[in-house]
DNA sequence: TGTTAGCACTCCACAACAACGAGTGCTAAC
DNA sequence: GTTAGCACTCGTTGTTGTGGAGTGCTAACA
């Protein structure tokens, strides 16, 4: 119960001192909230609180004859109780996106691009998984006496592809055949409900073309599991540079590589994703985030569900001084826009 | 002719100059050069010499009082004819590809990962692309009642799908027509020799469906027709942090958002791509390079040739003073792993 | 009892200055 | 043609001192 260790007066010189240091990034000192306050005190009364402040952990003194600066613990005070919460609209975004669905890597490209310039932090997007994804169809199709090509699609319309070695054509009766097996067995499941006696009835009725259904399931938990490379895309990682507390080398290197690895920026995401409940969005400060190289930035995610579980999450990574308002009413917008939309085009059409 | 300008003497100390600047990064003096050579020369006739080297442009002085540094003639002088080439193994790497092909993405991001933490420089890999690639075979499937699926693989592989809507479900006997009639005027054509005629014949055999083979002639077109997103992977783009003289925050930023928005490194790929002859390294130094941002660097790229017309680049990316030796050679024996690699392939089947 | 003016103190930032040394060009001697 | 010697240049590094922003504390005040 944070706030209640603090009075109003304090609250106020916090907020102040928070507002102040987000735009500066310079400690901020007495006399400077004695004047951006309307409480009409003076510098030496605010001193004192200050030294309360600092005290009960809200603010910090990166030395002694400097001002105060928020920690970990007054940032997030700000963000759960005293950030306001715009709601703009970022309505090109929205038409931008929904126009463009089907090139989804380059709009999820376009999306980080957009989101840094806008921010000038830097950002991440993470493609849409299919979580509790079904099989919507399944083809098989000749492609030469060696080759077939085997192409799944699934109910969130992404579409794998694996062509399977063989030996000798398979005549048109059987193939016709695997394909109305498949279809007819694997049709409207979803990968945890493919198990071992539908795949076994699968096989026995293939009889000699068995191995070939093995190679298209193989296919289709590849296409549905998609746990080991979730796609990311980054943008603005240069952004860092902007902000002189992480624009020492050795820090913005760190950062940036964290970026440039992007298989490292997945942990940010798979909570949020499994996490059935989560719809919000998430907020680590400093080192809250799971990332350790991130322990002098804050991170705020967003899960975004284009349709029944089809999620993806929007990152966005700055300096703890970071604008949380325009950060987060950022992206709401954009979350809203993103949410139901494969829905929204089956309603249109 | 520049090599004529250059007497033994005065190239020996030149090579002196640019493999000691190579090492330290730091200006050289006569003094440095007297002691590193076998030439038994005072600090003085070296000083005459390097003068002359100055005034015919090899070298510079960044001050009246410092030692000299390569110029980019220099450098260029260095590569053409002083270097000598190595010729080692990187056989982990050989295997490593030829064993992965599939994933070809997967490859070619760890491709360019190994090459960065090798050489530490910056590297980028390009995605294969298909010249005079062919119309292999094409599949259309009915997925539902609205929606029909449009399958497209090309001759070096690559799959591409589309999802194409339709008003009421197609029968099952013009699918079968309207498939052999577009492998039967398509198969084995590259995307030049699809002409209008081809097209009108087609539409004018597919009667009312005809709508339907627009679009599929216009993923074939998006297919073969790659320039648009040639897809680049890079890696280790903070290495230029390790090059004070690239480690300024601004010079670092450009470098590395040039990297971040891989598009950009585009234009350095494409002409060596589309010129048939070109089967060897370029190397770019300083202001040769056809991106503005790295005219403080060296690009050394190599352009491989995976079979018959399916080509891509691998780029490195440093500072002037990089090893060429090291990068030539890294970059030769890559590409000799990566040459014909198809072809190898299907000589093992 | 809470607020404020005043003051001594701290400590960082920055500029000025000096000392150093690596390297040069030039001259004169070998 | 080569080299020793020397005066000179100029960037680097370390020192020193000054200014200012901000503090904590004390004492006076409402």
């Amino acid at each position: 119960m944070d706030e209640f260790e603090l009075d109003e007066r304090k609250t106020k010189i916090l907020d102040a001192i928070i507002r102040n240091y987000l735009e500066t990034g310079e400690p901020v000192g007495s006399r400077t909230i004695s004047k951006y306050t309307d409480l009409n005190l003076s510098s030496a009364t605010i001193r004192n609180e200050m030294a309360d402040l600092e005290e009960q952990g809200y603010i910090l003194q990166p030395h002694t004859s400097a001002g105060r600066i928020p920690s970990d613990k007054g940032y997030r005070f700000y963000v759960d109780h005293l950030m306001e919460e715009k709601n703009r609209e970022v309505s090109e975004m929205k038409n931008f996106v929904i126009e463009h669905t089907e090139k989804m890597d380059q709009v999820l490209q376009q999306v980080a691009k957009i989101l840094a310039a806008n921010t000038n932090y830097a950002t991440m997007v993470t493609a849409p998984t299919y979580h509790k994804n079904k099989v919507k169809f399944i083809q098989l199709s000749n492609m030469n006496e060696e080759q077939i090509l085997a192409t799944i699609v699934t109910e969130g319309n992404l579409v794998k592809n694996k062509i399977i070695p063989v030996n000798g054509e398979i005549d048109n009766e059987t193939m016709l055949k695997l394909n109305f097996l498949l279809n007819a067995n694997l049709n409207g499941l979803a990968l945890q409900e493919i198990n071992l006696g539908t795949i076994a009835k699968l096989k026995e009725q293939a009889g000699i073309h068995s191995a070939i259904i093995s190679d298209v399931l193989d296919t289709v938990a590849e296409t549905m599991g998609q746990e080991d490379d979730i796609r990311i895309y980054t943008s603005g990682a240069t952004n860092f540079f902007k902000y002189p507390e992480l624009s020492d080398s050795e820090k913005a290197s760190e950062l940036i590589s964290t970026f440039e690895e992007k298989q490292q920026l997945a942990s940010l995401v798979t909570e949020n994703l499994l996490d059935e409940e989560n719809t919000g969005i998430q907020v680590y400060i400093g080192n809250e985030s799971p990332i350790q190289t991130m322990r002098d930035c804050s991170v705020v995610t967003a899960t975004y569900e284009l349709g029944e579980g089809v999620r993806g999450t929007i990152g966005i990574v700055g300096p703890k001084r970071m604008d949380y308002e325009k950060v987060m009413d950022n992206l709401k917008t954009l979350k809203n826009s993103l949410d139901g939309i494969l829905d929204k085009k089956k309603e249109e059409t």
